[in-house]
DNA sequence: TAATCCCTATGATAATTGTCATGTTTTCCA
DNA sequence: TGGAAAACATGACAATTATCATAGGGATTA
């Protein structure tokens, strides 16, 4: 495996990791692991002491966090170019989510330690922390009123659009991340048969196309008016 | 109105502005503005642009958001000691929430650009700052699989746990912040009269009394077996 | 190739929750 | 203080969603 520079690194002009100075880059480069996660594999769990932040090169994880009833719940998606764990940056506390890999993953790891004092020493770093948490604190919030007030099939339109919109589509529209049916489910906070039912009625309506887990949009403007 | 000085108010403690050297507190104090709001009044609005935070001395303040359907979902308590807005600090977004008291409060307004560059001198403020914004994000985490995966009753039941636990009690052990049926149902996520009709099947079963809007926990292990 | 397992699919039914309608009580304020 | 408005309460019913049962399809493996 070739150890990339992380002062070349493309990805990191996707993170707060661009705040940095090209010496603490190539410092970083030097203790930083890399690794490759295989599908369904799991990052960390709930209530592990992960102390590092993982920087998303390529893939897809799944963030989720297992509710009283036993069942998981995903909290967000994390794509290319998202850091992962930057509150065990901050606090001592353990992670209190899952990780699990949607597809091959490239990740790499930065200890704590390495981070640490760049956040005291550098104040745009912290900085940019500052307002990537606040955004995420926003989506957070617009998450628990959409949990609260939108139906499931809202919920399920909406998870269509937003993969729709941040990943790649094939020559055929086809988004290129695929979910399992259950995915669906813990994504909008449903059983898997409600999900798998909505999906048919989705398709049944030609709102959307699906071959297998394979799907893609084909009325937009049909998907948004689902109440 | 005494204009209190900050470096010798007592709630900084609760909140990153303890992180400040004494200098920049006084500073601070000779451009803060003190306001007292009345019971539903409204602090700021979706959308509002705030450019400041604001400090809670005392009183409660719900942070909720339209949906949709045109119904308020709170999406948090602001309590003593709380600030408001730390987002609007680190960003020019404008508000996604909006704040109202929900008995009389006494806040401090400190505009944006007097805290600004405090952020960029003083490591330890955006630090704890930080450190807030990750815990916050962790609540929103939790508020969010409740929402997907308990039951109205559940999450109701938590809320009234929470207000016991989070507020005073009088001699009788009533909750001293009292809340309309309507922001119980809002806070839940559900309609009012669901809500009303659950607060009253609890009452009836023994688990919370209630007089007017005054409410006491008295079952604690029944309303914790709650599903 | 058959056996097995997991995912998908669908029906039947129950449970939960929302909506509408209506009446009562409380609060507020002119 | 009286009267209007808001908040609370409850019934009846509809809509949504979960649960349980069952079965087909596709991939994997012995």
């Amino acid at each position: 495996m070739t150890m990339s520079k992380c002062d070349q690194c493309i990805i990191k002009q996707f993170n707060s990791l661009r705040a940095l100075e090209k010496d603490d880059l190539i410092r970083i480069s030097g203790c930083k692991t890399s690794k490759y996660i295989k599908k369904g594999e799991v990052l960390f769990k709930e209530g592990d002491n992960i102390n590092g932040v993982y920087c998303v090169k390529s893939g897809v994880c799944k963030m989720s966090k297992l509710s009283a009833n036993g069942k998981d719940q995903i909290v967000k998606l994390v794509v290319r170019g998202d850091l992962i764990g930057q509150r065990s940056l901050v606090t001592d506390e353990v992670s209190n989510l899952t990780a699990t890999a949607v597809n091959e993953m490239e990740v790499c790891f930065i200890p704590k330690n390495e981070v640490l004092h760049d956040l005291a020493k550098n104040a745009s770093f912290s900085l940019d922390m500052l307002q990537d948490m606040g955004r995420e604190l926003r989506v957070a919030d617009n998450i628990i009123v959409d949990m609260a007030q939108k139906s499931v099939k809202r919920r399920l339109a909406d998870v269509l659009t937003y993969l729709h919109e941040t990943f790649d589509k094939d020559e055929e529209g086809y988004v290129s991340v695929v979910l399992s049916r259950e995915d669906y489910a813990s994504l909008v906070g449903t059983a898997t048969e409600s999900a798998i039912r909505i999906l048919s009625q989705f398709k049944k309506e030609g709102l959307i196309a699906t071959t297998g887990k394979h799907v893609k949009i084909v009325d937009f403007d049909g998907l948004r008016r689902v109440e």
